[in-house]
DNA sequence: CTGGGTGTTCAACGAGGATCGAACACCCGG
DNA sequence: CCGGGTGTTCGATCCTCGTTGAACACCCAG
């Protein structure tokens, strides 16, 4: 566990609360997926090795505050999953333990088309 | 192509146009899936042998109309054919076409959770 | 401590879509 | 030809959800 640390050592914020991924049903996951937005944030994830994006990194056309929640709704479906660092929220897809669980949504998802 | 032709020789009813697979995007598919109603559908409709199931015969709290549009958006997403059998209209999953088009998902959605 | 950057929350708005009732079209059995 | 059964379409309603702007909280760099 060394390393990786940085600097989230004590956290004053409201840490993010995650779901856990068996109470999750395919209807919540579908519904998290099937949005234009967070398709795009969660291919956009992908591309990029974890806990390198903040929620304010990616391109995508809304403001901050839908974008929260979008970020909100896929936390709830247990999409990704975000740490506090510094000031800034950094995320991560829960690739394998959402694959288990939903065995291949995400690959076609990334997929694309 | 002999022996299962059955009532459906001359069809002076509106045809039921089916989407092409290629053209149905992945957005398109899980918002289709992504809706209780629809779900029990394509459960229900899964568990029966094809060609066997009227749009009436299905056990889901909404009326006539609510129904018609429900399978609509699934004929549109590719996920069942509808052919018109004297007076009424009855349904197959596009199992493989559709699993050949967006592996998993159909399985997925079948396997309940 | 102050200021800029980052995210969350709130209240309000608007669009999409799910729903219903009714009207219509069609098919079949009398 | 008529009537019941089956589905679709239309108009209207309702409600969910995505979106915004503003206010607030937090962290870091000066």
């Amino acid at each position: 566990m060394v390393g990786t640390e940085g600097t989230q050592g004590a956290r004053h914020r409201a840490a993010p609360v995650h779901a856990r991924l068996a109470d999750v049903t395919v209807q919540e996951a579908l519904a998290a997926l099937a949005d234009p937005v967070r398709m795009r944030l969660v291919r956009e994830l992908a591309s990029s090795p974890e806990w390198t994006r903040a929620c304010g990194s990616f391109d995508v056309p809304v403001g901050k505050a839908a974008l929260s929640h979008h970020f909100a709704a896929l936390r709830a479906a247990g999409v990704v999953e975000q740490r506090d660092e510094g000031a800034r929220r950094v995320n991560r897809l829960r690739r394998a333990e959402f694959d288990a669980r939903f065995p291949g949504l995400l690959e076609l998802v990334l997929r694309g088309d």
